[in-house]
DNA sequence: AAAATAGATTGCGTAATGCAAGTGACCCGT
DNA sequence: ACGGGTCACTTGCATTACGCAATCTATTTT
């Protein structure tokens, strides 16, 4: 299975940011609240970009930031990450509102297309809101 | 997320053993071909029984052996292990064969409620066949 | 009773991680 | 054009987790 890539805690958290919250940066990963090192961080968008998940460049308008995305095989994640993500909203009180969650899980594939089109039109817009902690 | 359970090498690779190989003992983790350590095995199966993931009770005929086996939450994790598996075999050729990822990939449901009807039903029987390595 | 098996624990060396500080490139206001 | 700040990393070091082999207890088999 794909664990070489994601047996680690933040792999995935790192893919499902870049997917649904819209980050590409390396500060909006480092403070985007889970408490990420920064050495770490660095090693992670390394391996997940040997992996072919992610590219890199730089942003233009700004020399010094670097610009990270999905690739087409990173997008094909979004099945799983919604669906680890339904689970945890299903057995940990703490994500996000129950109403939120129920739609979700009922609209599962079209949230998916959601996620492959914004990607698709390079729209970084989140797909979820930001409900105090959705982890 | 629920990463602070899966944030590893081995346990969601022991949830899908146990999930759609059949898998209920400690050997037969221990000799499931990855190569997770004794220890370390040890200290999973304690954490997922933690999580409410696994349920473990000595085995009718021989009390040597214990017995694994998912819970409610635990046979929950379908959806997402399988659209794991499902992006392990599209991008990474060592996997099943290109016919039955195929099948499966239309299948997604169906498969779904498949591993929770033998759940329900206590049938230990394998959902995947065994192909070289399904990993 | 002795040997074998199952689940798990212990000790130990190595690798990964967390944390704080530092580096070099780039941007921005003066 | 200079100084300060920002950004994406690196580095050094202490702590933790992991892999591996040996060992332990309980149970089963012969």
């Amino acid at each position: 299975m794909a664990l070489e890539i994601f047996g680690d805690r933040w792999s995935l958290l790192i893919v499902r940011d870049v997917m649904v919250r819209g980050y590409r940066t390396f500060q909006e990963f480092l403070q985007s609240g889970e408490g990420i090192a920064s050495n770490v961080l660095a090693e992670r968008l390394k391996r997940l970009r040997a992996a072919g998940i992610l590219t890199a460049q730089r942003a233009d308008g700004d020399g010094r930031k670097i610009c990270y995305q999905l690739t087409q095989k990173g997008v094909d994640l979004a099945p799983a990450v919604l669906d680890i993500f339904l689970w945890s909203a299903m057995y940990e009180p703490t994500a996000a509102p129950p109403a939120v969650v129920e739609r979700m899980a009922h609209n599962r594939e079209q949230i998916v297309q959601e996620v492959r089109r914004r990607w698709a039109a390079k729209d970084p817009t989140p797909v979820l809101p930001r409900f105090g902690d959705a982890r």
